[in-house]
DNA sequence: TCCGCCGATAAGCGGCGCTTATCGATCGCA
DNA sequence: TGCGATCGATAAGCGCCGCTTATCGGCGGA
């Protein structure tokens, strides 16, 4: 299956062998077993390239998604092999990157026995990782999934625009929606209706341009990267704005109106692991005393 | 990793082996072999009884969806095998069977080349169904699961009871939410706010008890068998009475309101297959002809 | 025309995983 | 308390799977 998978990315039976660190003829060999096995002719070979056939692209999806669970299995149990603690794996929108940071040590110094991994991911991949039960809670922007249980509603401002530290714009003590001319607002792709950024192009809307970053944004530093570079501005609450020091980056408040933005957790519905509860609170009690 | 499942789930090393076809000590060896790999215990062993060590807990979950992405890739291998067509994967709500029915045998008419397979889910597994791509479009009650493109909205109106045959509420014309009595009123656990069941149980609050019939309604059939064994009354829309024959369970008109249900199709952004897109109107033709 | 590159095929071999046979431990029962 | 039954682990044997090296056939470029 891995065979199938590394030749289908590198479209070459020779340089999938040379990445996998096998012989060339075992892999031709394992794909030829895999195709005997199933069926399907997954590739189809001229002497001078090798192309997915139509049942390969349709297979190559179910291949991945195996060898991805296979993975998860494995990464599991070396986890559990090292330290059987329990752990909570907590996904979180990056821009309370903060937040999630300061409660998962506040959660290590209470309760030392469990481990909590945090993973920023945007907001659609952090529907999914629930959905999927990859993570146990996850700190989410309203709108909520349905079918999840949510709780701990906070609120974030959403008060400054990331500019490049060269720019005109850098130097003056607060922005309005107006004074940004011809500059560009990046925004992602996927907004959820009623979500962060969509009220962010609503408030811009007609303004000025706005441009697409991606699919979510799931890592800000490289967003961050992208004003650094020219590509355009992001707005950014409050809360990142004061945790975050980059040189070719100033955050500039900006009156936008009131973009206030509803947080929340978000876990499984039903029977909760007792840590969940406890991040939870422990979450709370940060909100509180921030 | 069958072997370990399987041991998990008959909790006996023997039995698991005779399940498996197999001799016990390969089961034994298999689950050996595993824990040496993963470096976990996954069974603690008395002589007396096998349990799930809390590692294995914690692996289980993942060895079933490693099988089960296994046989995903078993199933679409052994489809593209058989017949290398173009499949439209359609998950519908049991209670729009018959147009899911009716346009899938439509598109067959006008595309032959393309096949149709129909999977009725609920409201949940319909949309985990989609964020997984397990299937390509949706047939889905209101709320839509945010972001996934939808289209082809249409209503339906909840205007029937389900009532055991023998049942005196059986003779009646017509059904006011006041007649009901100490009748009971089947729901589902799982209600999406603002769906179909959240709705029905809105308008029957207070006045009667509902008796939750589990996590979401996948199969209607199963539904109406315990409506006939006497568990409760189930909420039926006009389209599903009329389209149901059964002997031991009668349909009657109910006055409850204006229950109209908005139901769509819901499909993953971005490029869409082409048949999605036929598959789209061809709901939408199956549904101004009916 | 020949060389180089790529993938398929052949032959050989080591090891994995299945089998049967057996052991050790524990519990029920008399 | 001793015996048999049951269950899982272990041992020995063996067949086959999958990897290796060596080689072939097809195609394109110099």
């Amino acid at each position: 299956m891995r065979c199938f998978v590394c030749v289908a990315r590198v479209l070459s039976f020779s340089r999938a062998a040379a990445e996998l660190g096998m012989s060339q003829p075992a892999v031709s060999q394992a794909v030829g077993r895999l195709e005997r096995a199933s069926g399907v002719r997954l590739f189809e070979r001229t002497s001078r390239e090798v192309r997915l056939s139509t049942a390969g692209k349709g297979l190559l999806a179910r291949a991945e998604a195996l060898l991805e669970a296979a993975a998860s299995f494995s990464a599991e149990a070396a986890r559990l092999a090292i330290s059987p603690r329990p752990v909570i794996r907590l996904a979180y929108a990056p821009l309370v990157g903060g937040l999630a940071a300061r409660a998962a040590r506040r959660l290590g110094e209470g309760e030392p026995s469990v481990d909590v991994e945090l993973r920023a991911m945007g907001w659609r991949a952090a529907t999914q990782a629930l959905t999927r039960g990859e993570v146990g809670v996850a700190i989410l922007g309203a709108p909520f999934p349905v079918g999840f249980t949510t709780g701990v509603r906070f609120h974030v401002t959403v008060g400054h625009l990331a500019v490049p530290a060269g720019d005109p714009l850098a130097g003056l003590a607060r922005l309005t929606p107006a004074q940004l001319g011809r500059h560009r607002v990046l925004l992602p792709r996927n907004r959820p209706p009623g979500g962060m950024w969509a009220r962010v192009a609503a408030t811009l809307r007609g303004e000025h341009q706005h441009r697409v970053v991606g699919e979510d944004i799931d890592d800000f530093t490289a967003v961050l990267d992208l004003v650094a570079a020219g590509a355009g501005l992001l707005p950014v609450p409050h809360l990142l704005a004061a945790s975050i020091r980059r040189d070719d980056v100033r955050f500039v408040p900006f009156d936008a109106g009131d973009l206030r933005l509803t947080f929340g957790l978000a876990w499984p519905p039903g029977r909760v692991p007792s840590e969940v509860t406890t991040l939870v609170h422990t979450v709370q009690r940060t909100l509180w005393t921030r």
